[in-house]
DNA sequence: TCATCTGTCTAGCGATGCTAGAATCCGGAG
DNA sequence: CTCCGGATTCTAGCATCGCTAGACAGATGA
């Protein structure tokens, strides 16, 4: 019986491996180094192990992502327990872009790649949800008679949208403190 | 000597073969299904004849994105012909997202592939600065104090999360309406 | 001790982007 | 009309990719 639960616990073990390999080397050489082969070579194991904890690679990258929505969502709500509105929704902008910016293979495996994750569905990933939880609970401090969740998707793209556009160079880096400020004071403003 | 100009016309000719070929097909199968050798195969030509004409796949894609911004540029400069500043950023906003709608790999080419396009910088293609410039146009309108450029950047940021995050399942097909009405909304709000 | 069975690896398949060298075509001189 | 030379195009192949079948080995339980 021991020996099942050790197989079990080990099988797990190489299941966190892989993932953590594949990110730490998505995010030092980029997506494009992370291949089956030189995968497999850095965790010391051949090609097929992979596929016998995942269905390929595509459900790698997703493993990737899904670790990184939980720490996205961790982060964006000790963000914000601030106490005024547009503080808190400042603090929120800028801990999203900060994770962005420190984890661009991570982000890049959440938001452009690994289009195989359920969202707003019935069956979407518990971390999803609570990253979506945290942006929204952050945003509904300042709704003030605006629709919550609406509010959040709209912050949550213009977000994404900047970070996006800068990262491929399409928009300048000088202004992007600016950008931050101007789309802040635009979404706070309630007419 | 005429000979070599006729030459030259059918080169011509070939590279804009060459381009819409690519276009269409990545329309109509998506971005996977051109590969060098289906390219070829559509042309009638063999594989190598495609490298006589872009140093390679990345640069067929970016000749497509180019006509992409010629396009764009057009389409926006029709958009912002009209009177109340509100109505004039609408009809941007509405132009913009309906471009990307209508041309998903088009505007994929633009936006998310293609990276070797230089964006902000002295060499920048003519259709890119236009493209830009033909958004800035319509935005300074209602500018009103603000830096019309930063503002510019921030509503193409805005627009292009919602695209981006709408196609890739992130947001729910649903409220794409009411989520363009308030982010109209906020950007046009001047305190 | 040995058969079984789970787990792992070697080797290979089809497809990708790209390229070297062979083959072919075409224009112009005799 | 013939034939040479140079440009053009194609055939064939390389390295690499994701993925998998079948051989192999090592641990497990009788």
């Amino acid at each position: 019986m021991s020996t099942q639960q050790r197989r079990e616990r080990e099988r797990a073990q190489r299941h966190d491996l892989i993932v953590k390999t594949a990110r730490k080397l998505a995010e030092s050489e980029g997506w494009d180094a992370v291949t089956t082969r030189r995968l497999a070579d850095e965790i010391e194991y051949s090609q097929p192990v992979l596929y016998s904890h995942f269905a390929g690679k595509d459900a790698i990258v997703a493993a990737v992502a899904l670790e990184g929505f939980t720490e996205l969502a961790a982060r964006l709500r000790t963000a914000t327990r601030t106490g005024e509105p547009r503080a808190a929704l400042e603090a929120l902008a800028r801990a999203y872009m900060e994770f962005a910016e420190e984890n661009p293979a991570l982000y890049d495996a959440m938001f452009t790649m690994a289009v195989d994750l359920p969202f707003g569905q019935d069956d979407t990933p518990e971390p999803l949800r609570d990253g979506f939880q945290a942006l929204l609970s952050g945003v509904a401090q300042f709704a003030d008679g605006r629709d919550p969740a609406l509010l959040t998707e709209v912050v949550w793209s213009a977000l994404h949208g900047l970070i996006v556009l800068s990262r491929g160079g399409r928009l300048p880096a000088s202004g992007r403190e600016a950008r931050l400020t101007l789309l802040l004071d635009q979404l706070s403003a309630t007419r």
